[in-house]
DNA sequence: CTTCGTTGTATCAGCATAGAGACAACGATA
DNA sequence: TATCGTTGTCTCTATGCTGATACAACGAAG
């Protein structure tokens, strides 16, 4: 399938790499298209031969992620065709949990975000309070418990105490962009985090616009505005039309606590 | 070396593993370790020491991965103390990078999600609308060009097209949960996915609950309810308390478009 | 000038993983 | 019963990565 497109240099520029984990055995991409082959070609020898690769290392694979995810592969020896393979039910749904984490993963490396500095106040349980140039937002952290860290010894903490320097992680799909005038209850939603700001600039794209608003420090000097602080909302282009959104409108952006990650600072 | 952690049996179940991926070299775990463990010792050769590791593999590593990246060590040889080496500007920042896709990662395995099957039935650039159980959701979908995907023969196709058997992922953290009473002007929010239904299990946290809110999928009858499908919300205990969500509650819930990612399903 | 510990560079051996190939076992079908 | 192509299992070999070791180059401090 999928022509040579591992050659190309910028090919996967700036992107990641993500595989489920499971018993210390690795579900790779290779994994991946060796069960679609197999369920493709009906038997692993084929498999092995469509992708060019050894029949032999195939099936040692194939027992190797059993051992680790259970049965993925209904082997049959023997019979009409001289036998075959089928994708057993729990492969196929392992191969959707395995698009879905792909999926994530390139949203988020395809999604903007908005990355702020700032000090941890407050810290009760996963939740968080952080004191950034925009005020006080509250996020999560990844310190649930001890496992947290998938790594071995990559030294990663996710554990975060009063005081630590952090990075706020907001994905730009997570803001909501509401119309300034038109206030919503603040005790009506779930939606935690909320700013005040303007819209500095709009990137119009095919269907889905990014648009970024300025949230200045200061609230009462208007000649005095902070650009150094932006916020970037990923916003459907009907949305932006139904907003009527145009840059320097004034608009109130508000996001979950739980969508805003916060990150220990290297260092 | 890399001690025996990797016999745990579930210290990372369900869980996976991202690295960067720049100019077909990954940025993995192994040398986020060897970046910090040089801005720790102020050399490679302390580094190396530290992590049990082969001298002359790490260095050859951080010059392979500098190819990649650019510069992040900066390396100078003889003067004081013989030498040493410096974590550039550019490595830290790499490594925020790192340790932000690794916080997301471990974020969206920790965090519950909500997957409908679907058909769908529009798609107009990135966006596409799916016709669920629940009725008609848009959302995103990975297919932006060509080179969406950073495996090289997985097979995996973000593409999708009308008529396509999807599936529909939510991240719980997406979810917003809005009290049913207080209606919120459609046309004032960029959410633009919204469902009515009523709370059928809060798991409450510590400071983060798990709201699930059933969703039927027919409107008028009340003795015949769909309890097949749900919707889970992750939302602060505060909030719970604020909105005073209790089961069977009706509440009305939105999201995003743009948070919503769509899978092409196996087969 | 000497000392020092580091950075550069090269070579060698060990180990894990890959493919290549061979052969027996299997069981429905003709 | 013979045929067929697959699964299951084995051995051999090649390759790439890792650690181990050695040695020259470097430049500030003493």
């Amino acid at each position: 399938m999928r022509e040579p497109t591992e050659a190309g240099p910028d090919a996967a520029a700036g992107r990641g790499r993500a595989a489920l984990v499971e018993g210390g055995v690795e579900f790779d991409d290779r994994d991946a298209a060796l069960l679609r082959a197999v369920d493709a070609t009906g038997s692993v020898a084929g498999a092995a031969s469509d992708l060019g690769r050894s029949r032999s290392r195939a099936l040692s694979r194939i027992e190797t992620l059993e051992g680790a995810y259970g049965t993925l592969v209904e082997r049959r020896r023997g019979g009409e065709g001289g036998g075959g393979s089928r994708l057993a039910a729990s492969g196929r749904s392992l191969l959707d949990r395995y698009d879905r984490l792909q999926a994530v993963l390139a949203a988020t490396a395809a999604v903007p975000e908005t990355v702020l500095d700032g000090t941890v106040t407050a810290v009760d349980g996963e939740l968080a309070v952080v004191d950034t140039a925009v005020g006080e937002l509250s996020g999560l952290h990844g310190g649930d418990g001890d496992g947290a860290d998938g790594g071995a010894e990559s030294g990663w903490s996710g554990g975060i105490a009063t005081g630590d320097a952090v990075q706020v992680r907001i994905g730009a799909d997570a803001v909501t962009v509401n119309d300034a005038a038109t206030a919503v209850d603040p005790d009506a939603t779930s939606a935690r985090n909320r700013l005040d700001g303007r819209v500095s600039r709009i990137d119009p794209g095919e269907t889905v616009s990014t648009v970024r608003i300025a949230v200045g420090a200061a609230e009462g000097s208007d000649d005095a505005p902070d650009p150094d602080t932006e916020v970037v909302a990923l916003i459907t282009a009907e949305s932006v039309d139904r907003l009527d959104l145009a840059p320097d409108d004034p608009v109130s952006i508000r996001w979950k606590a739980t969508a805003t990650r916060l990150v220990a600072l290297a260092e």
